[in-house]
DNA sequence: CAATAAACTGAACGACCGTACAATTCGGCA
DNA sequence: TGCCGAATTGTACGGTCGTTCAGTTTATTG
């Protein structure tokens, strides 16, 4: 028996080649036997290890919540032990940097645009995912920055948390950039762009949270 | 005879349909039916006046073409025509204001979503419409912002580029600040949101191009 | 070895898809 | 009024979709 961690060879492959899918195209643009093809394995194997395709869909939420649950303590962590002064930094730190981390491995990149469909999508569906899996990790974001801006108002700090959170998304997503800077900014080497990112979210909200 | 911008009220039911269906689901998930029903017309009248189905999705796009110019134009005289010292304040304002007040229309938020969803999709038609009708922006601010910031190395001022994007488009098209704010933020009202994100991008940049 | 459960598979079902087309209605002009 | 082209529509075609299920193979245990 295996575990929900250690999948048996087809059924593994059959939830990589399903985000790999998911990624490229939309959710209806993508049929179970894409996903088939894509994996090396019959159509009725897929409905056999995981049901409806919807259900398919939100297993590869489940695959990855351990990774949103370690991202949360990470920013619990950076918000409580970080030296006076740097809390902001270290607050941002912990949004950016994992997810940066997470997209170097094409797997995760795959994720990433996985959840990005999930904003854009009006379905019930999607949002009812957005709202299981990253709503807590909104609010808990949120309330750091407040912790850490205790002077700025409440309009402004959720303001920068969207514009952060629109930056770092999209940075992950949109690989345009390498075309258009003509190949000097490769868009999935995290350790080029990161302090990038990291300056220009956490500038940002310095400055936004000074408008209000 | 009407003309391009003049259609007649059907046809331009339809296009309107098409817009608000292709903002809400991706192009696969929406049907023909679909947007027949939302307009009011029968199946057939759709591709009566606009063909296959990828044109009528194209033509909406040819239909908000003279917008996507005239944020080009603005762009343009903000890089020329603003006070020394205040250029970069233009360019961004030059790019994010348009943006923000065409959201304020329903039918403008719905194109934002659309724009959203040709950047995430890995089809060939949803890549080569971004070429098409994007990139001669994108190139044309990131040579505005080289301009206005002469200190900056380019790679620094690619980033940057991709970063107020990412702020942009996510705010226009993530809603869900509306509920963690618990109304505080309503997303589309452009006068609330736009110091606050005028703030956000210009001093990221600013801060951004230091790096390098 | 036999037997029983789990893993796996090919084929087919009904539903829905985009599209095409013949038939019909409409609006202006002779 | 009659006529003609444009506008409009109901219908049906071939194809793909998600899902099901009976049947086969494989692994495990007594």
């Amino acid at each position: 028996m295996s575990s929900v961690e250690e999948l048996s060879g087809k059924k593994r492959a059959i939830l990589v080649a399903a985000e790999k899918c998911f990624a490229a195209q939309s959710y209806e643009g993508v049929s179970i036997r894409d996903i088939a093809h894509e994996a090396g394995v019959p159509i009725a194997l897929i409905g056999y290890y995981f049901g409806a395709k919807n259900e398919l869909y939100h297993a590869i939420y489940e695959h990855h919540s351990s990774y949103i649950a370690e991202r949360l303590n990470g920013l619990r962590h950076a918000r409580m032990h970080s030296a006076p002064g740097t809390t902001l930094d270290a607050i941002v730190a912990a949004f950016v940097l994992p997810v940066l981390k997470l997209n170097e491995k094409a797997e995760g990149a795959n994720f990433s645009r996985m959840v990005m469909r999930g904003v854009i999508d009006q379905h019930e569906a999607s949002e009812r995912i957005t709202r299981e899996y990253y709503d807590p990790m909104a609010r808990e974001f949120i309330a750091a920055l407040h912790d850490a801006l205790p002077h700025a108002n409440a309009e402004s700090v959720y303001w920068s948390y969207q514009f952060a959170l629109g930056a770092l998304l999209h940075h992950v997503v949109d690989t345009r950039i390498e075309r258009l800077s003509d190949g000097l900014c490769p868009a999935r080497q995290a350790d080029l762009a990161a302090p990038f990112l990291l300056r220009f979210i956490t500038e940002g909200i310095k400055a936004a949270t000074r408008v209000g």
